[in-house]
DNA sequence: TGTTAGCACTCTGTTTGGCAGAGTGCTAAG
DNA sequence: CTTAGCACTCTGCCAAACAGAGTGCTAACA
């Protein structure tokens, strides 16, 4: 059952047709448009072939054929090329960066913003997972009798605040003592390793019997409990989807709206794309789990920051998508992403790394 | 061009049946279903008044009236009573806050969830702005060479910070300096004034010849300028807007929806209801500048800590809303929210004015 | 054996006319 | 001032008709 070339022609024809028009594509338009120097009557049984083995669907008699979900995967996976992104292009994106500097916060907000506008359908950026970063700073605020507001600092410049409900009151010198003697411990651990690291603390016998470092430890151990299982995501762009005429009904697009509202269904598809060996990462709706998502697209790629990988991008869209446009902005804008968020202390080539002391 | 008590009836009949069905509402159906007791031909006559006097129109010879907004602002202002809100309401709206406690930055989220999903429309919150609470903490973070991570504190929880590039590569040690003379200088001091706090002590001749303090000024200057000018909003339950049949016009609900992309146009929208002298206050699309959002409304209620005015929350949908049942509910949310946010070290006076008979 | 022209058939979308229903304004009578 | 009655208007819906797009099949052709 293999497809010759001729047939992948055919195949990718009816696709990108039906990409750029959104309706089914006929045999003619195939034979007459695409430079295949055949009638529409040899395309028809090409056509009919194809349909029998999977690769495209009928919406009723009479109607051209638009690809399955099949014949979309094996469209993205074996026919198509993917090219780097022109120069110009990538100037622009770049330039898109440029504007204003300010936190990594805005830099991942700005990057879901610029993918939503370059590519014209929503732009996704999946926060780095603290666990991925290093431990920069903690910082404990006694912010009312017996609550402590827990602020936690990572090396990439990420902020995360808990609010921790202590049954002891503390006072604030107490708490900066905690803060001091951590922030000392803790110094440039990654923070997956932490909570082992804590753990580890909490055995040597010279803090066992000390009151103050137990409870410094307690308390991080609380607060990093609840920081390191948050994950976030940005989504940039909603109303781009719905310039899809494939979304002109309100009530579906509703539904989908919904699925994005709750952004645990997002996080987890971002999750399954989080693949640091594949550069760009296509998940079809239907691949995915989330019953809502299955009329919707997500081509992603991961950033990084040196050699780990962060968090995730991409671009969500129905499946009728400019996989080839969209795609190479996409991987383009990842490792832009990874360029800025590089780190120059470790970059050999930059300027003098100090280490701070 | 008084309206008469019977007028008014009329009104408010053509009114409620608008908000109920969304579609006109016709002579025989107002004489027959709202208790005055005169027959159609009659309303016909008052409706023909209540036209020519701008309260009612027509979208076609030969439909029913529906609203203008003139008539739509007389009901809101002169013939709708508002009542409290049932207690059964009350103690589901109550329950919907309980399940668990976080950050003040979660409890507003869930406040946003809480008016969205109870009032079936968008439910949105402007966060308070840091000049309306008090100093708590600043922190200095040395994320790179010139580059300090500055986080602020509010005494009511709220985190703020922001990635400053400095000409000089400062130390920690120094920051860590720095941070702890104005935490002492600014405790307690209203982020409102504190700028000018630090520009009179800038004056001081102690701090005039001391390198460290007048560093450590000009950082926090430049810190609260930046932190002090940005405004913030949640909006939560978009998609409820999508469930107005009003809305089934795909593009008109996106340019709507684009307009919410843009938080400054929601702000600007939110900071002209922020009168502290009024317990609700209803912008009329029509009513408020901004050109997208011409057919929305919004209904909402200041909160505060104390005496003060944090900020505002309401809710966003379509002109036809059933403000009767709606505006209870925001009012409620806006006292319950202000009694959450009670500061217990400040409100010895117990203020809950919201006691129900 | 693969390709092509021709033809009958099917399904959709749009247009047209007709019709029922809802609602109005006006008039004349109570 | 109120009301019954009536002619009129506009919408929404339905059915029929029709053009257009596209298919599958068959038979002829290279």
């Amino acid at each position: 059952m293999e497809l010759s070339e001729r047939d992948q022609r055919v195949l990718e024809a009816v696709i990108s047709g039906y990409i750029r028009s959104g309706e089914p594509v006929g045999s003619r338009t195939v034979s007459k448009h695409y430079g295949l120097n055949v009638s529409s009557a040899t395309i028809r049984n090409i056509m009919a072939d194809l349909e029998d083995m999977g690769f495209l669907q009928q919406p009723h008699t009479s109607a051209g054929r638009i690809p399955t979900d099949k014949g979309l995967r094996f469209y993205l996976d074996s026919i198509l090329k993917i090219r780097q992104l022109e120069k110009r292009q990538q100037a622009l994106i770049r330039k898109a960066f440029e504007t204003k500097k300010g936190d990594i916060d805005d830099l991942l907000r700005r990057t879901s913003q610029v993918l939503s506008r370059f590519c014209e359908q929503a732009g996704v950026v999946l926060w780095p997972r603290l666990s991925a970063t290093r431990f920069k700073h903690i910082e404990f605020v006694r912010l009312r009798p017996r609550q402590i507001l827990v602020i936690l600092i990572s090396k990439s410049g990420l902020v995360q605040h808990t609010l921790l409900d202590w049954e002891e009151d503390l006072s604030q010198d107490d708490l900066d003592k905690y803060a001091r003697y951590l922030n000392e411990l803790l110094e440039d651990v990654p923070l997956a390793e932490v909570k082992d690291r804590i753990l580890r603390e909490m055995e040597n016998e010279k803090v066992l019997f000390d009151q103050l470092f137990s409870q410094a430890l307690e308390l991080s151990k609380r607060a990093f409990q609840e920081a390191l299982e948050s994950a976030d995501v940005h989504i940039e762009g909603h109303t781009q989807l719905l310039r899809n005429p494939e979304f002109a009904d309100v009530e579906r697009m509703r539904r989908i709206l919904e699925a994005f509202e709750d952004k645990t269904r997002i996080i987890r598809l971002l999750d399954k794309a989080l693949d640091p060996e594949r550069q760009v990462q296509i998940v079809l709706g239907t691949e995915s789990d989330v019953n809502e998502l299955q009329e919707i697209s997500l081509i992603s790629s991961p950033y990084r920051r040196g050699e780990t990988v962060l968090g995730v991008l991409g671009v969500i869209g129905p499946m009728r998508m400019d996989y080839s446009r969209i795609i190479p902005i996409v991987t383009f804008t990842a490792s832009l992403l990874s360029q800025l968020l590089a780190d120059p202390d470790e970059a050999p080539s930059g300027e003098g790394a100090h280490e701070s002391s």
